[in-house]
DNA sequence: GTTACTGCAAAACGTTTGCAATAAA
DNA sequence: TTTATTGCAAACGTTTTGCAGTAAC
């Protein structure tokens, strides 16, 4: 399902600030913090305001349309989700940022930890760090 | 090694702050924000100032002593860490987390994601979430 | 035409910094 | 005695809020 649909089926509008958010984060290829998807706005001359930009991230995060993916040093990005389950792996030279899918390959370890510790599992977060395909030539 | 040694043998001074701020997390069942701890040392009345609290978490986290860890509503607070790889399991209804061992369990996705990425893997990040045995009993 | 939404200004919040006073070694 | 460290006050950047005007449906 487009975004869009998501957004007016839900009962929301397609207002200007989230089409824009949207076409920025989809075109972006490291996740952006809201002052840079702010920023970009500005350059690309679609003047919205920054507290549209918070407004959006955070309607289009509760309708799991946009994700929020933590650098290694503590610093948050939004990135536009696929569907389903999945996970991120972040370059840490560029930053630039790539889903992948892998709920079973946790399986395993869940089954373990709640036998251990006897708590019940419903949830993760799980961020992989490394060096980008791209990035590794250059070193 | 104890904290102590760590820190003295880095060159850093145990300083009536730092040892409040250790002893409030070695106590700690929580994670817990600066101003948690700030405000848990006032009602101890052990007082020390919010910004000491700031300056020795981010020493003693720079030191491996103590770490970061994310709720799954995204706010953030500290716990004293033990020797070695770990992360951690935090319980939704009480927060209440401990850690757990699992460095092994992710080899074989990580492996899985650097062939189908291209990406080299060499950091991750992990943490569970569920309900903790105590709080399975009350629900 | 209705009302969800925007954008501004201002408030609120968490965190950091400069610096004189203090205390750990 | 030396100098790393504290604690205050003030600066800072980010995020939220109230509200009148605007635009999506």
């Amino acid at each position: 399902m487009s975004w869009r649909k998501t957004l007016s089926q839900s009962g929301y509008r397609i207002s200007k600030p989230r089409l824009v958010v949207m076409e920025i984060l989809a075109q972006a290829k490291i996740p952006m913090t809201p002052l840079a998807i702010f920023k970009q706005s500005q350059k690309a001359g679609r003047k919205i305001g920054l507290v549209s930009v918070y407004r959006a991230l955070e309607l289009l995060t509760r309708l799991g349309l946009v994700c929020l993916v933590y650098a290694n040093d503590g610093s948050q990005g939004y990135m536009v989700t696929s569907e389903g389950h999945h996970h991120h792996i972040i370059c840490k030279v560029c930053e630039q940022a790539i889903e992948f899918s892998g709920v079973n390959d946790l399986e395993e370890l869940i089954l373990r930890v709640q036998q251990e510790t006897g708590y019940t599992v419903s949830d993760h977060f799980l961020q992989l760090f490394g060096v980008c395909p791209n990035c590794q030539k250059l070193l």
